[in-house]
DNA sequence: CCAGGATATATCGGCTGCCGATATATATCG
DNA sequence: CGATATATATCGGCAGCCGATATATCCTGG
């Protein structure tokens, strides 16, 4: 289950998504937005990526308008959508926990005094515990 | 600053170096167990990845055993390695933030009794109070 | 004793996916 | 009238992930 992770560009669109309805031009300004101007996502990128998000159904096209004689593609998350972008949240919050836990473990025993690590180390410690395995 | 995101497959090396150095093999074994068995780094993944890390400065080889009859080459990373795998957790955490807090918005709005959308909606919301605006 | 699996390294071709460039069209502002 | 913003869309190049494949050693089971 869990299926696999999806690209960082479907996952900015999902999000911008996410509270409303929003056209391609629309989604390209909300994604710079809200990750504070730090993602910009291409014009190129957006278009691939809606045709994929819409194929594998986790957004539908909303509605078309026209403004001011330009046209206004809305597309809209679908259950699956929220479920999927929900989901791959989970996991990047997960996996950033993960990286900041282990950063904190490696400070503790690498930062203070490295004991020069032995110059060519030849000897079997074979058992150094790691490899837990409850695979 | 901030450069850009690195890939999940680098993040994922990196962040199994974060506690202490380990080879290759290792690496794949830590980046399964470390995830709970979701993500499963291939082989033909990783080694591009150690050199394009290397290249980057964000890991080094910390040294060569030779384990009952097989090479065992050891990374660390580097503090720049460090320092981009902080930055990229907060950048993952900050944006399944962002996500999950627009998930709740989009509930909260589009939940309940959906009343048929307007057939042609030709009225401009305008000011919907996002556009956060420090940029 | 030998086959198979785990350990451990490395390479290559193919496919997916991101991006820059480009194209078209309208409205607005100077 | 030209530049900029809005809004759509396509295409070719390049980076990166993965499956397949290769090599070599050690251990376990039949």
């Amino acid at each position: 289950m869990t299926a696999k992770s999806m690209t960082r560009a479907a996952f900015f669109v999902l999000t911008a998504l996410a509270d409303q309805p929003r056209h391609g031009y629309g989604i390209l300004r909300e994604v710079a937005e809200l990750s504070d101007g730090e993602v910009q996502l291409r014009v190129g990128t957006l278009y691939g990526v809606l045709d994929r998000l819409t194929a594998d159904g986790l957004i539908v096209l909303d509605r078309e308008e026209v403004q001011q004689g330009r046209l206004r593609r809305y597309y809209r998350l679908t259950d699956d959508g929220v479920a999927a972008l929900d989901a791959e949240a989970e996991r990047m919050a997960a996996g950033a926990g993960a990286a900041k836990r282990r950063i904190a473990e490696g400070r503790r025993a690498g930062a203070p005094a490295r004991p020069a690590a032995r110059p060519a180390g030849l000897e079997p410690p074979t058992a150094p515990g790691l490899a837990g395995g409850l695979a």
